[in-house]
DNA sequence: GCCGGTTGAGATAACGTTATCCCGAAAGGT
DNA sequence: ACCTTTCGGGATAACGTTATCTCAACCGGC
């Protein structure tokens, strides 16, 4: 910058009044200062602007993989783009120490604040960062054990709305194959599983397999499931994930028993029949975790909030099917 | 920081000291410091460190879209995490005045390097960029009309594979069906498509379809190609997305027409048949970018190289279904 | 001819770090 | 007792910006 000062023979802070595009330039000015810039390759220092001005217009979002379907995610740049901040987002690969070491760079690099899909249960390293004014929003699961804002969708009525659905049409014997509960979604997905079963006064042991996402582990809770003297006549899903990998070991017999999957995706209609899904609002989850954020920002001592987006069923077919008597 | 130095009674550059593990400082002064930044929530701000010191440790990662599977990047952030470098990514949304913004955002911030998924016919403004020292990376399809590193797939020899894969399977008749050629990687295996027509002396256009990718053209397209007093036998697909539509078109058809589909996917083990694919090497694109990018950065001058990864074809049994004669 | 207001532009001091240079004291050798 | 090392630590000056203050010149009005 000096030396754009010097090639173009004006002072220091007149080449910064042209590049922030200061009226108070006469147009000779600011002419002779661009033909200096373009001469000398000269590009502003963004980390020098915010170590001065103090502003960033940084949005930091650490999610589980980047390189995974994620329509919070999208939602978010979107919502953060038409409010005129910059998204830059980086992977926690579901492994803690990565996220603590994510966060702590965005905080090192004072983003304004951070939007957080939190994994695990150990979120310490969080207490002297919020004291030290990070603005943060967790996303899909609350951060555990600190009272921060969070968005979240509703578990419980998704899976409430699912058995319902089944019922209503007949279904007696119900099941759900979820993910590991060590995750809170899934915990919660079970959990709700587990009360509606319950309620309807049904064994709820033998329906209910949870677990981590091996393709050995959802073949046997299938055949735990479907076989047997009183097989289940519908399957609940307990993500996008698990929907996969259930209707790939179904096979033919996808056509027979009723699926409802937890999460929507394009392969929802791709099969025959489409899977009937309980839908996440992505646009509103992503759309008020940046809304929230931007307020928490604005005003850091506002109370704490805990948004619980609805979900909604979408019947196209799997979920449809009548009980085989 | 100077609050923290007065606080343990130390100067400023001891308190630097500390925060960065200098051994020249003694196990007591380390302490009192320590004490004061607990006491005071003292952050090391990142940007004022990269300024003076004028290291950053961060790749810049400009991917059409963040929310998509996008297991190159995957691979990349992965690459960088191995080299001690932080990736932050953001989505380009396939507009070029986007990428333009994201990229030269990534400049101001003096990202050591950038990895890109260039999109568009116009990087003009990448010239003054590169000239005043950017190193980057084009993924997935080169910079057109810069002479830039990047990394790319053999698209060609990809589409070789699947024609004579089919051809040797007693295929006369195989038809294309494509992605908009305005993008480049689709225009390269479009054109490939018609070079091997051409070779075995058929007709070429039409069994070549390409165009935008909305559900009435893929329809349409597959009526012409399938319709007819010579309908073709097998279909290869331009991308992982036109391979889901023409899959959902097909229908209960998909049984009686080779498939061939560009790019794997999960979905290609979930239908019946199984879809062949022809695979990219995400693994070696993202670590090859990588490792370019590291390249460049240590050495500005080196000769630019253009790196072609080879594919695979997977056969998985919609590829191998025989003409229907 | 003097005065108040506007307008264009320079000087200087931050922002929060680290690099460089320097100094005092303790340790070790003759 | 003196000289040299080594080691712990301080003072000061950058890094590339912008904020604040200042000042000169110009202009119209009375």
């Amino acid at each position: 910058m000096v030396d754009v000062a010097r090639e173009a023979g004006v002072a220091l802070r007149t080449v910064s009044r042209v590049v922030n595009g200061d009226s108070t330039v006469g147009p000779g000015l600011a002419a002779r200062v661009h033909a200096a810039i373009a001469a000398l390759d000269y590009r502003p220092d963004e980390r020098a602007r915010q170590l001065r001005s103090g502003v960033t217009g940084t949005l930091g979002a650490a999610v589980r993989q980047l390189s995974h379907v994620n329509p919070v995610l999208r939602a978010v740049e979107r919502a953060a783009r038409d409010a005129g901040l910059m998204v830059l987002a980086a992977s926690t690969e579901d492994d803690e120490e990565l996220e603590r070491r994510v966060v702590e760079s965005m905080c090192r690099r004072r983003f304004d604040g951070i939007i957080l899909e939190p994994i695990g249960t150990d979120h310490g390293y969080l207490i002297p960062e919020l004291a030290a004014g990070l603005s943060l929003v967790a996303v899909d699961r609350p951060v555990l054990g600190l009272d921060v804002d969070c968005v979240l969708s509703d578990n419980v009525a998704g899976i409430q709305a699912a058995y319902s659905h089944l019922a209503e049409r007949g279904h007696r014997r119900i099941a759900y194959i979820g993910d590991d509960e060590r995750i809170y979604t899934a915990q919660e997905r079970a959990t709700a599983f587990r009360a509606c079963a319950a309620a309807s006064g049904r064994a709820v042991d033998s329906m209910a397999h949870t677990g981590p996402i091996e393709r050995g582990r959802i073949r046997a809770a299938i055949a735990a499931v479907l076989d047997g003297d009183s097989p289940a006549s519908a399957i609940i899903t307990g993500n996008a994930t698990i929907s996969v990998e259930v209707l790939r070991e179904l096979g033919a017999a996808a056509g027979k028993v009723a699926v409802i999957g937890f999460d929507d995706s394009e392969l929802a209609t791709l099969l025959r029949p489409d899977l009937t899904v309980i839908a996440q609002d992505d646009r509103t989850i992503g759309g008020t975790a940046v809304d929230m954020l931007r307020a928490r920002i604005a005003e850091p001592d506002r109370p704490v909030r805990r948004v619980t987006v609805p979900v909604e069923l979408v019947a196209r077919g799997s979920g449809e099917i009548p009980p085989a008597w």
